[in-house]
Order: C-alpha cells, then sequence, then structure tokens
DNA sequence: CCTGAAGGTGAGCAAGCGCTTAGGCAAGTG
DNA sequence: CACTTGCCTAAGCGCTTGCTCACCTTCAGG
C-alpha cells in the first residue's frame, strides 16, 4: 500500500528547516534540550554543538524559546500526520488501532530525542505557543478516540470507558519517549510490535492469533 | 497551604522530615519543582514559598540539589513500598495486580506533585544520586514483575513478554503524574479502578465482569 | 546574670545567563 | 567599481543565579 511515498520514511528528518544553519542550530538544540532539559541548556551551548558563536543563534530565531517552540511544532505536526496516516487507512478498526500504535511508538522510539524534547517539555513554551501545540494534542486525541469508537460501534471491541481508554493509549505510546534507551536489547520496531499487541488487549480487541 | 488535602485520610505527609522549618522548605520545593520543574525554580522562590530568606534554605539543606535529592529519596520509597505491599498480600495474581495498580495510581494522581518531581526530575539529581535512585526504581520494576510471573506460572495470564508487558505497565502508570489534573473531571480513584482493569486486560486475566 | 547553641536575616559576591551591538567578510547586483 | 545583502563573530551589557558571610534573636542551663 503506498508504493508511490515508500520512501518517505527514509527522508531526511528536519529536511523542511532552512538554511542549512538554522537546521544545525535546531539539530543541536533538540540533543541539547533532550539531554539537559530546556531550562538547563544554554545558548551558548546551542551554538557551540552547531559549531558557531552564541550570537549566530539570534540571526535564525529571535529568542530561545522560538527555538523550542520551532522543535515542538514540527514534531506535533508529524506526531498527528503519522497518527491521522493509521486512521485514515483501510481495514478493519482493529487494524487501524493496531498500525497506529505501531507506527506512533516506532516514531517515539526512534526519534526519541526529538519526543522527548516534544512531549516533556510543553511547560517552557510560552502561554500563547502552548495552547497552539495544546490544540493539536487535542487533535491526536481526537484521531485515536475516532477509531476506538468506530471498533466499539463494529462490536470489535469492548471499551467501557472510551476517553479514559484513549486517554491511557496515547499516555503509554508517549511514555516511550522517556525511557526508550538506544542502548537497550528492544528496537524501536520490537517496541512497537509489543504496544500494538498490548493496546489491542486494552480495548478488548479479540486476539488474532488463537481465541480463548 | 493552597494544595487541598492530599492526605486522605493518612497520616501527614512529609511527617518524617523534622525541624518544621525543614519539612516546610521542603514542601514548597515541592511545588515549586513540580510546578516549574527543577532547573526553572530558584532558591529565592523555595524560600520565599516557606516564608523565609533565601539564606534559611542553606541552614538545612547543603545544596539546593541535596533538596530534591530528599524528595526523590522519600518519593521513591514511598511508591516501593505501595506497590510492596500490593504484592506481598493475599489473592490470586490478578487480585494482587490490580492491587497494586490501583494504589500506585491512586497515589500518583491524588500526590500527582510529589510524583512529578519523583518522576520527572531524575536528570537533575547528581550521578551518585542518581545511581541511587535508579536501583530503587529496579526494585519496583521487580515488584511487579514477580507478579506478572505469578500469574503467568499459575495459569492466569497470558503474556507473551514479561519484560516487556511489566516495563509497559509501570510505564502507564508513572504516566499518570504526567497529565493528572486536579480540574478535571476524574478522580484518583477513578483512574486508579479505569487503570486496574485495563492493566488486567494486558495480561489477558480472565474478564471478572462483577469484580471491581 | 552570662553563655553558647540553634535558627534566622540582609547584603552581596562570583559566575553564568539570555541577548545585543558594532563590525568583518564574501557574494550578488547596478 | 560602489553598494547592498546575508551570515557570522568578538565583546560585553544588564540581570539573575546558587550560595556565603557577618550579624541578630531566642532560649535553655548554670
Amino acid at each position: 500500500m503506498g508504493a508511490a511515498k515508500e520512501t518517505l520514511g527514509e527522508e531526511q528528518p528536519w529536511a523542511e528547516v532552512s538554511p542549512d544553519a538554522a537546521r544545525r542550530l535546531l539539530i543541536a538544540a533538540v540533543d541539547a534540550f533532550a539531554e539537559r532539559g530546556y531550562h538547563a541548556t544554554t545558548t551558548r551551548d546551542i551554538a557551540g554543538r552547531a559549531g558557531m558563536s552564541p550570537a549566530a543563534l539570534y540571526i535564525h530565531y529571535k529568542t530561545k524559546e522560538e527555538l523550542l517552540h520551532r522543535i515542538s511544532r514540527l514534531g506535533h505536526d508529524k506526531a498527528l500526520a503519522i497518527l491521522r496516516s493509521a486512521a485514515d487507512g483501510e481495514g478493519t478498526a482493529a487494524d487501524r488501532l493496531s498500525a497506529a500504535v505501531r507506527s506512533f511508538v516506532r516514531w517515539h522510539a526512534g526519534h526519541h530525542t526529538t519526543a522527548r524534547v516534544v512531549q516533556y517539555e510543553l511547560d517552557a513554551l510560552s502561554a500563547e505557543h502552548r495552547t497552539e501545540i495544546v490544540a493539536l494534542r487535542r487533535l491526536s486525541d481526537a484521531a485515536v478516540r475516532e477509531i476506538i469508537n468506530d471498533g466499539v460501534r463494529a462490536g470489535e471491541f469492548d471499551v467501557p470507558d472510551v476517553p479514559g481508554t484513549t486517554l491511557a493509549v496515547l499516555s503509554l505510546c508517549i511514555d516511550v519517549a522517556r525511557w526508550f534507551d538506544v542502548g537497550g536489547r528492544r528496537t524501536p520496531d520490537e517496541v512497537g510490535a509489543l504496544y500494538a499487541d498490548l493496546v489491542l488487549r486494552m480495548v478488548g480487541a479479540a486476539p488474532e492469533r488463537a481465541q480463548r
């Protein structure tokens, strides 16, 4: 399915950020924020990682917070696109929920530095930027809730508390960014598969392999 | 002061911290760290919330990091005690897993300010303190894994990947501290009940509709 | 009464912070 | 050529940070 867009998964991250110096600064900021947190990161550190002087940062970004906002915005856009692509796909609700969780988790594990900044540094955003981002998060919530509602309507799922289960599913996936370790034994693909199975259990979908 | 009654009939939190001024400072630090994060909190802010001058902090604590360490240590001790109390209880593995999740989640929701600091400010600890805390976390992991293993051995659970599922269960519970909102519609008890049900589904325990 | 310990304060230091400014250099355009 | 434009740096400004220090107050024991 979607053979023409097959290569999009391998695209260069942050390709939409230009010019080159701005992208280098943004990547350096992602690394630094993920490693130490936004407030513990200095603008000198970011510029240093990008191989530039501290003042260079302010040519491409108005403030340190604008850098965080750009990262958060792009990351949330990407995360939402992943969820929607799965939600709008073909197949049963179980198929779509499984695909959504698998790809969402794979992204959080594979891009865990970015995801960590995106998911855990919201408080550092300005009030306006935060409300903008929170709106995006509600759309993610709606995408997942829609799949679950479809499954319930179709009789595939058994979910007593749809909003609560939606919250739990998203929370479970998001928290992958906190604990995922590149040096660990699990690959992003493996975690995605494990989590897809766990989530299908949470919604009471009939197990595919054997009935019990 | 403003922080509502978190005790739920239990004893006064932080009762083990003395003298009184040290406890007031610690409670102020918990509030400030939870609200703004460790690095964004100033020692002046902590002292101010406790109604004291900035210098007073250093009579009771050597550094700002020692304050965080004390909070983190006490919080992890409490969380581990909750898990172990449920793990060592009576009943089937499903009963014990359900009880563990319910009380663990209830604590994370009811004491979400403390839990937020405990779970999300580990990186701000010094290297030595962090390894001490990480050891405690491994014990929590072991407590949950033991219950799940018991259930698998007894034929109560169907869990293909025990370490992975253990990780997911703990991750799910911990993340409650991130999103729980006092102003929200759910009480800590309700979230605990919902999550206990979800976790039983994750381990493939036979649904006990009568049980709640 | 005096004395010393315990617990507090006001003032402030050295370091580090986010961010600004003045200016340099290379490339493109009339 | 002169001039603008884009990108970058060295220097540093004004402020805040974690933390210290000289000093004050309270109070129990002799």
